[in-house]
DNA sequence: TGGTGATTTGCAAGCGTTTTCTTACCTGAC
DNA sequence: GTCAGGTAAGAAAACGCTTGCAAATCACCA
């Protein structure tokens, strides 16, 4: 069968516990003995069994990754690519593993969150794109589990979360557009119930109040992170009683659709439209036109999100419980006026 | 602390056995006996140590994701975060997690295969994209552990794997090219040592050699699965004594990055060069020009994999080693002459 | 009444580790 | 040569669960 501390502990003529404290590097252990118990290892070809350890020691080395219900949606985007990126670079420097489920409703996704934390099968827990009055942060407070947001959380203002500004960064990018000469401008959004959506809006609505500009219900769009929604975005554009000349866009690949619907109902981007996004996905900038867009670091999102977690779980007493990632704007062709 | 399974044992008058067996659905109990556990667990909010089950009952109900190394250039692309969506699907429904591990370099790699393998910390495992002569498939062979691949060994005929005919896909796809008039077509490859650029390549090479085509060594250009890696294709292209018409490229990434990189020397696609890719991400239906691709069924390759997996895990002999999704040549702008 | 067999439950060992507590051993000072 | 003081190694109990085997219970019939 599989080769035990046992075995090991046979062959080199010491006990079980002493090859423990060589796995483990205990200082009180002589050369000697560290050096038998390595060659028995090696012979052996002993690798410990990571259930056993844990179910002692009570940590997994693992951290789980809890994907938003109707994953579908991120999954589609290759800013969720981006994000695991960042995130298991991070994880694997500190010898942390990802455990990912997903779930369909959320029942499922409480379900998938007990069998992790309840299970002990994780020392941690990422929680991606929080919604409005997320029940999965009501529950991992409730259990006290360490547990930090990439997003965060409305309800909660001392939870542990990495984000961006996205109030900043709405009004950032639709100031660009209000200085491009723009004077109506559309917002489309992602889905209601998540707060980064609130966040841009508000950044957008902030922006064309403070320049005076008409804030019109009937021009911010709703979507979710779909290329479709953009291309379904464009029937609603086209029956406006007033059409906006430029729309910020909560999403790049939302812009993508919208940029092909446009092109189809035969609307070109700048000249009768311009854009700009959100997130900079590594195709945005080979759009046709590229696309403007502000850049929210997802890479580093994913990596600082991991990297405050596992600082959480060695017990460092983070005191800092907000990072933000600071975000910029490119401007590319999609929101250049005649050049 | 956190509930065991004596404590709903005490709370419900009976023994951890019962208990625990309740817990399997074990035939022989009595219904009266079922509620009273039941009750307690409810009560108490029990749930199951996954690890000390798993200590026990060896199996982890995880599958192990393990990323080809330098994995960069598999997340950077969307057709990564589609497949992953199939296996989550798939897993999710058979009540399996995924545990992803990554690793940059070869050492790494193995480290992490041992941790999973070795350390029983999953039940299986699948391999994403082998490499030729591919250790990782070795190491597993040798340990007799269950895995499955996603794509297909060059060495070993009898592993399972989920592929699709890259050969044929490659043919079909130079075929349509050759129909549309094209003579001088050129290829851009994956990474070398990949078993489906070895696939695609020679499905390329039979199409050309069929139709009496010259398949001339400096037109087929390597290339790796970043978007980059079109981009500096274009120099190579523009060097060229006597240029290609076409291009069979095989993802659809990179095609992005040619479309672009010959945009900005002044060549349109495709009307000086015609382009079909591979994989069907959905943002090649909105590239502009919209980009002709074989269909391969990333979602499909995924949920199948998983499938399969767990089937083997089951214990189910399955005797069909290997499957294969059918590919489908969509044909869009990308190729279409003059319209 | 006692024996038989079927059915339900409990006992206890074991899964592969870690870790506390003890013991054995060695060093050096008196 | 004895004993304190310290260091290195072992024994054994846990961690929370499963499961083979034995015991208990009960119905039934001779």
């Amino acid at each position: 069968m599989s080769v035990t501390i046992k075995d090991v502990a046979r062959i080199a003529g010491v006990s079980p516990s002493t090859v423990s404290r060589v796995l483990s590097n205990h200082p009180k252990i002589s050369p000697a003995t560290v050096r038998k118990v390595r060659e028995a290892m090696e012979t052996l070809g002993y690798h410990p069994n990571i259930m056993a350890k844990s179910l002692v020691s009570k940590n997994t080395n693992t951290l789980g990754l809890v994907l938003p219900r109707s994953a579908e949606e991120l999954f589609a985007n290759p800013f969720f690519s981006e994000v695991l990126r960042g995130m298991l670079a991070c994880a694997n420097l500190a010898q942390y593993d990802l455990l990912m489920s997903s779930a369909n409703s959320q029942k499922e996704e409480l379900e998938a969150v007990n069998r992790m934390v309840l299970g002990r099968r994780v020392d941690g827990v990422i929680l991606m794109a929080p919604r409005k009055n997320d029940p999965i942060v009501e529950k991992l407070l409730e259990y006290d589990f360490p547990f930090v947001l990439l997003g965060r959380s409305l309800e909660h203002q001392d939870v542990h979360c990495v984000n961006n500004d996205n109030l900043k960064a709405a009004y950032d990018a639709t100031n660009h557009l209000i200085a491009q000469g723009h004077r109506r401008i559309g917002f489309v959004s992602g889905p209601k119930d998540m707060v980064v959506s609130e966040d841009r809006l508000e950044g957008y609505r902030r922006a064309m109040r403070e320049a005076g500009l008409a804030c019109r219900e009937d021009w911010v769009i709703n979507a979710d992170f779909l290329q479709e929604s953009g291309f379904h975005a464009i029937s609603l554009v086209m029956n406006l009683p007033e059409r906006p000349t430029a729309f910020v866009i909560t999403d790049d690949i939302i812009a993508f659709g919208m940029i092909r619907g446009l092109y189809d109902v035969g609307l070109r981007v700048p000249d009768d439209i311009s854009i700009v996004s959100f997130n900079n996905i590594n195709l945005s900038e080979l759009s046709n036109p590229p696309i403007s867009t502000i850049d929210i670091g997802i890479y580093h999102l994913g990596y600082l999100t991991v990297q405050l977690l596992i600082r959480k779980l060695s017990g460092e007493s983070v005191s800092q419980t907000q990072i933000t990632v600071p975000h910029r704007l490119l401007v590319r062709k999609s929101s250049m006026k005649t050049m």
